[in-house]
DNA sequence: CAGATTGTTCCAAGAGAGTCGAACTCTTTG
DNA sequence: CAAAGAGTTCGACTCTCTTGGAACAATCTG
């Protein structure tokens, strides 16, 4: 059960666009992204069933959105902000701004 | 025949977001976004059949990354980078970032 | 008008992704 | 050690997406 991040040099961005196209996911990242609020596993994303969570939670590690580091036995969960910054910088301050609602003025 | 181009309010993020993460659509996208060069929708992707081109340009126009403009029996391309640039700052430029060769050292 | 060019639509096949229950592993706690 | 908690994995189902050929519509040109 060992947790796989890729290297910064082995992200993909398509990849990485794939993870983020989700609704589902897309929230797990805003909630993840919320400061001053430790996300672990089973604290984001709590209107779905687990299995499902794990799913998207292994979408997001695997195309080096996340990193999940064991504490106990449950993980928390971080964004690979700097790595993302590096890589490809303004992408994800900008997919983490708030969505303006559509008022009708 | 209309072209159905969404209203900057109608922007979805996810739809954006899933419309570049396939490589197929980000390289036309790319190549669109080439300065100097006038895209039309055979100008781009030419390494895959109309069918499949005219299936991505559609995602990608309805996302409402790209415009096309009717000129004659062709169809001019841009990118609508003021439209998504005042709804997601940042977000298209960063994509059209161009990508490091993985290099070894 | 006939023919070539540009692009879309329709259809079908195959691949891929999302969902979720059930069983499993690992860790902490009593 | 037994039980509970946190996550993962597996399998099955469904739905969507991608792909590409064929037929179609629209436009320019001779």
């Amino acid at each position: 059960m060992d947790l796989q991040h890729p290297a910064v040099a082995e992200l993909d961005l398509a990849a990485v666009l794939f993870a983020l196209s989700d609704p589902a996911r897309l929230a797990i990242v805003r909630q993840i992204a919320t400061p001053a609020l430790v996300s672990t596993c089973q604290s984001v994303g709590m209107d779905m069933p687990k299995s499902t969570r794990s799913h998207h939670l292994k979408v997001l590690r695997e195309a080096g959105i996340t990193f999940a580091v064991p504490r106990g036995r449950e993980r928390v969960l971080t964004l690979r902000r700097d790595d993302l910054e590096s890589r490809w910088p303004g992408l994800l301050p900008a997919v983490l701004v708030e969505q303006p609602t559509v008022s009708s003025v």
